[in-house]
DNA sequence: TGTACATCAGTGAACGCGCGTTCACTGATGTAC
DNA sequence: TGTACATCAGTGAACGCGCGTTCACTGATGTAC
């Protein structure tokens, strides 16, 4: 508890007011769980009105606004949540990586997990990849959440690869076209019936691919892959 | 003009009102033109309003109506009008890949009409992709237009490798990954101070080589790279 | 060339709906003595 | 254990603002004779 403490806090002056007793913490906790599922039937946030919401966790209006500030408030609040998962992930991705396991398996560690970290929460995931499109403090906190990640992976990558200087970069171009290939999946593979969808194993092999056919291509590796 | 009639025909009737006379035609532009101008400051679709939109236009909320059905079909207009050069290179691109050219520069030829047209239009793109999260035309449009490109592509290549059972899903998921992206780039790059901008020409060179590298791991494929 | 009339196009104030937010009130929980 | 009071939390009708859309009117362009 202790390591999270000053953000929690910061988080809850800002957004939420701290609860007092458990009756408050059960609402903001249904709330949060009311707008994750409705989310989760692809409906945009901006489509997500509080009447929805409050009645989706058997809340009221005015407990609503006796919670969080304002409706923005709670998808701060949901992204956060969301990133502190992301965040612990990426730790763990770099202490994987540091670990000494082949480059191939590192590679389809990371995606695997990037993929299955894909699979849940999606709604969530697309309603706030629309956020980040017109928000920029949500937009920051992604930047801010990929900029760790791609930094744990430099670090636990760098013993694979011969010369570092473009470590970066292309760690980089990965980082982003497997997010990017994601955020396609997200968006178009959901609820357009075109055939196309694949399943994650598959796109995880395909992704796992192109990272290593791309590090193969753009640097200067040790051992084999 | 006689190929583009019917969809044209439809699109009016669905969306715009066809003019009669040149002032209205002119009117039509401007608005179109002003639209863009302002998607291309970075505002979302949802943040600008048809006061905005008539202003920056020099024209008045009732020359809108009498010329758009309403706010969105501008929007649909917009789109529809990108995607035709869309598709037009598209083609180009099929016609390329079928002239025998080797596969890098192929895949370079191809990864770089993509980063330059993500160039163009950032605004709209930005727009666009925030309306495919939940309007479904908008995503269906984009689909299918997806799916003529990869089509093209799996054409166009299928004299570079030898057994062609994986070709589409590997055009897919490539497919995917590059403009996966770009998307990325469109989001994240634009307004943000992160200091992790790439240069067009080298985010061309890396997608390429991603895309190179890919092929070369999952496909059995003729002659060097 | 001129006149009358019809259609097309532009204008912007006014409307109205949706939805986030407030607020006066009721009820529940905690605390002091 | 009981009573009085303070604070916390929940309720939902009412408010009000923003913005898309309408509509009655004016002006411009085209056409018939």
């Amino acid at each position: 508890m202790s390591p999270k403490r000053r953000s929690k806090a910061r988080v809850e002056l800002e957004w939420v007011k701290p609860a007092q007793q458990d009756r408050s913490r059960d609402t903001h906790a249904r709330i949060v769980a009311a707008a994750e599922r409705l989310l989760s039937r692809g409906r945009a946030w901006s489509e997500l009105t509080i009447a929805d919401l409050v009645a989706e966790a058997n809340a009221s209006v005015g407990a609503f606004y006796n919670r969080f500030r304002d409706k923005d408030a709670l998808l701060h609040v949901l992204q956060l949540e969301l990133y502190a998962q992301g965040a612990a992930t990426a730790v763990a991705a770099a202490e994987l990586a540091a670990s000494g396991a082949p480059l191939d398996e590192l590679v389809r560690a990371f995606v695997a997990v990037a993929v299955g970290s894909y699979r849940e929460q999606r709604g969530l995931r697309r309603a706030l990849l629309v956020e980040m499109c017109t928000n920029t403090v949500f937009r920051e906190r992604a930047i801010e959440l990929s900029k760790q990640t791609c930094a744990g992976l430099v670090a636990g990558l760098a013993a694979h690869v011969k010369a570092t200087d473009r470590l970066a970069t292309v760690i980089d171009v990965a980082h982003r076209f497997v997010y990017g290939a994601l955020d396609q999946v997200l968006l178009y593979d959901d609820q357009a019936p075109t055939g196309r969808k694949i399943a994650d194993a598959q796109l995880t092999e395909e992704l796992t691919a192109a990272c290593l056919g791309y590090l193969e291509r753009s640097l200067p590796l040790r051992g084999p892959t």
